[in-house]
DNA sequence: TAAAAATACTCCATAGGTATTTTAT
DNA sequence: ATAAAATACCTATGGAGTATTTTTA
């Protein structure tokens, strides 16, 4: 049995008249009648009451018509559903971002952005560390990542530089340091500081570039304590058991008991849009080109 | 779009190998390789990531499996069902009867054997009045009914007769006719008694017969009262207010009170089952013919 | 080099067309 | 007498087969 035999099937029930439904399909009316009663023989089932003229179902007919209309349906839907999906219209999105990653107000801008644009797609957002994300990702757990650090150690997965962001000195108000407030820094200042930094396996990628920074400016940054997340940092430097680095984006989080200074030369921390290499869902390539105009846009305003 | 598209899909979804999927199908290579690429042309969508030799799913592709899946299922269970229907095994089967009908046993033994023939199918009884039943019947309401009367007004049915049921008087205990209980009474005995009859507009079709056996005996009954059920009749015969006419199956409904006499010669009423006559469906064939073969076999062991 | 998919082409099965007959109104 | 379905037969599209090339592991 084909698809055809369903489709000249519903056209003479619904016609009730051979040559009616055999225009209605742009064929003659003998290939129908043939076809007709091919689908009988197979099926070993009459379809329909032969009374001279009238052509009209029986109650067999009438069954497998109900049946014959919901398969014909369900395949123009497949059709639809796939192609849909193949323009990333349709499907599943599923995002996973660190938590550095989220304060920045371009991460939930982008997410906005494409489930306006995008709204039979159906998004799904996730918290996690830069590793069990990235892990994640090529593991086909989620599509794409939005973190801190680079992409190399993952052979599959590829990322994409949204923006370059400047990061600050977080330094207790009673800290000598923090009496110049407003003026920059250089990053070598902090040599002998105690920092507050944050646990690798955990964490949202922003550790490994601030201690690549550092080696840069000629030091091995001290570590007087090690946190989950950074928020927690910032408490402990308003608290005054040591300084601390972070993305700027942080500095709204925490603004009392705590000065932020900028440095000169600039150190900056990226954030980066992880995903495979070889991602074949449309889907994912709309939110990469989409994350990409809309960080440029974003660079540009700031400029 | 056919059929053959989707099964061939399927099988290359699930060998990943053009060759081993080709075996499957009983095919060779390069048709089931055409296939697949009108396929994936008519949907506009790459299904299969060609990498050298191997082939396997895309994104775009695993959707499409599972909608495939489902929708070749779907025509199998298609074909199965008209098919059981076709052979009276699934469907829906509607039966009428009429209260004289149901309280002879035979009526419950027919609907107790024909659902446990018949598991699939789905079952439905309702009691009606002779004629509501008879036009439900030919309005395709319901496909057969149990009744008492003829259906020879009724140009679209047809029925059979399943048993001639006797008819016994009912008489009160007090009556001079009621004495002589189980001995034989000639029904012309009856010619200035005063009757209690049932209502003709909802009656079961057995007023009718009731009428005609009388007038045969010479006389014309005289009706004292009408009744809606033959069970009220025997509640007034109880009450002393009349005699009545009934089914022998209805003597055990009201045994107090009144006094039950067989006719001699004997007077009967048919059961009939009556249906379309151009009834299409096979479980109604199958529900008439298991019908007669009971009624045949009640009738064998009565004797 | 072997094994598999793609390409090129050929063939034939059958869907569909044409002509005619049958049937019922 | 007409209109429609069925039957018979023919045509030709396209699905499937054969031969070959391409590709990659």
């Amino acid at each position: 049995m084909e698809l055809r035999h369903l489709r000249y099937f519903v056209a003479v029930a619904e016609e009730e008249h051979m040559t009616r439904a055999a225009a209605r399909l742009s064929i003659q009316q003998p290939p129908l009648s043939q076809q007709i009663k091919a689908l009988e023989q197979e099926l070993g089932v009459i379809l329909f009451t032969r009374l001279g003229k009238r052509i009209a179902l029986n109650a067999a007919g009438k069954l497998f018509l109900s049946e014959a209309r919901e398969i014909l349906n369900r395949v123009d839907e497949a059709q639809q559903r796939v192609r849909r999906f193949d323009l990333g219209e349709e499907g599943r999105m599923r995002v996973g971002y660190t938590s550095s990653a989220s304060l920045h107000e371009l991460t939930p801008a982008i997410i906005r952005a494409f489930r306006a644009t995008h709204p039979l797609m159906s998004l799904e957002i996730e918290e996690g560390a830069a590793h069990d994300l990235l892990c994640a990702l090529e593991e086909e757990r989620i599509d794409a990542a939005f973190v801190r650090s680079p992409v190399t150690h993952y052979a599959t997965l590829e990322s994409i530089e949204l923006i370059q962001e400047r990061m600050v000195a977080a330094l207790p108000m009673q800290h000598p340091l923090a009496v110049r407030a407003g003026e920059s820094l250089r990053l070598s200042e902090l040599r002998d500081e105690p920092f507050i930094l944050y646990r690798q396996v955990n964490g949202s990628g922003i550790k490994e570039r601030l201690v690549e920074l550092c080696r840069a400016a000629g030091f091995e940054p001290r570590a007087v304590q090690e946190v989950h997340r950074m928020i927690a940092a910032l408490q402990l430097v308003a608290a005054g058991l040591g300084i601390s680095v972070v993305p700027q984006s942080l500095a709204s989080i925490q603004p009392k008991s705590v000065v932020y200074r900028a440095f000169e030369p600039p150190a900056t921390v990226p954030l980066n849009l992880a995903y495979r290499r070889h991602a074949d869902a449309q889907a994912v390539k709309r939110f990469v080109s989409l994350s990409r105009a809309l960080s440029t846009s974003f660079v540009q305003a700031q400029a």
